[in-house]
DNA sequence: TTGCATTTCAAACGCATGTATGAAACTATG
DNA sequence: CATAGTTTCATACATGCGTTTGAAATGCAA
């Protein structure tokens, strides 16, 4: 018997609902009949719509941030306080993919909550995602770490590199798909982090300064 | 004195206010105030709300992807029938990019709706982004007749990466720019063109298949 | 001018939404 | 059992939305 039965009933049934038909089209209604709940156990119990969908994302995110970190600390532990830069890549979007991709029948309903939340953009969401900062953060600096030659700049492209790769891949999948007609295979999650590692790795370790002002005076002499 | 003053009216109008405001929060109440016509003419001239929605971004969508296919002809016109790498993605990438971010005071009303186009997903939208497709394979063709030893695969991995890199900053602007504590400049266009193209270049030209395959094997090793 | 088609207009319709209310049912403590 | 606190419930409220209507105004050809 669980303490709190309707208040978990209305999260899990909101974020099925949301999972599977986006946050456009699911009403307060909908929710409460699909949890068997009544209409006002959700303002009772959550203040407000927007409320309600500001802790099914919270939980989320917190849950995604905790892995990653994880996998960093888990990173710089075995480099001694500098965690090599593919790890750092891996430990940034890897547990984001890994959620978000692979096979359709495999994926969980938080990980297609989470594909939602990034593709239908909502008020809610939105002022969350703007404290997500102080945890990129941790990234940077460790990457700083472990590149300390490197301009910070160039930095902080590689790892926003990363992450548009990443994030784009998941929110795109289907683009993709269809393009390719297959060739490119989605549900070999690994790979794909493999794929976004290698590129992102590369931008931050490959190109040489040189090449970089060389192109700009190419350009300005245009 | 423009033929069918009222329509333009309320196209320019509309699309002043979903560039400021957002698809979420503008009605159409507030689009026919500021285009000082009457409530019904939106109805009587598009059909519907999601009529002028989608006609708004039809126009938009096409003139950018004239522009991308202007720079790709003339990029295989230089190289005789095969452009150059760097080229095909700088055709790919530029005009959205160029459209899209510099100074705020430059960016035009198209612009500033087409990122609120690509931030909100909103249904009409998002149907005519489906067929968005056969363009694209117009880039992929382009950079198999350049890279024709390269694997099918690599290439639509590639462009993909391009455009998640490019369309991601264009998203993502604030954020990077809060990250970096405005260390990355996002009012140097031309720039943040360089990189993408850069970094892509080097996705698409760069890493060798027995790179990847060792990863691989390192990892089903694990 | 007359007559017809197009365009504008004020007003209302119908509907779905999130939220509020107040009574009823339940739970647990003394 | 009694009672105070919590939770559920049916129902209603208020509002804002896109859309429709039908009449008035306008433009234009004959």
């Amino acid at each position: 018997m669980p303490t709190d039965h309707t208040r978990s009933a209305i999260l899990s049934a909101a974020e099925r609902l949301y999972a599977d038909r986006g946050f456009a089209d699911v009403t307060l209604r909908d929710i409460v009949a699909a949890a068997d709940v009544n209409l006002a156990a959700v303002n009772y119990h959550f203040g407000s719509k927007d409320e309600l969908i500001a802790e099914l994302f919270v939980t989320r995110s917190l849950a995604t941030n905790r892995e990653r970190l994880n996998e960093l600390k888990e990173a710089e532990a075995v480099g001694g306080g500098r965690a090599d830069v593919e790890a750092i890549l891996r430990a940034l979007v890897g547990p984001t993919v890994r959620g978000c991709l692979g096979p359709n029948n495999e994926r969980s309903t938080a990980a297609r909550f989470m594909i939602r939340a990034s593709i239908e953009s909502v008020p809610p969401i939105r002022r969350i995602k703007n404290r997500e900062i102080d945890h990129l953060r941790k990234f940077s600096a460790a990457m700083r770490r472990s590149l300390p030659d490197r301009s910070e700049v160039d930095l902080y492209w590689g790892l926003h590199f990363a992450l548009a790769m990443a994030h784009q891949t998941i929110r795109d999948s289907e683009r993709l798909s269809k393009w390719s007609e297959g060739t490119c295979d989605l549900n070999d999650v690994e790979g794909i982090i493999d794929r976004v590692v290698a590129v992102s790795a590369m931008a931050l370790a490959g190109s040489e300064p040189a090449k970089a002002s060389a192109k700009l005076v190419a350009r300005e002499a245009r």
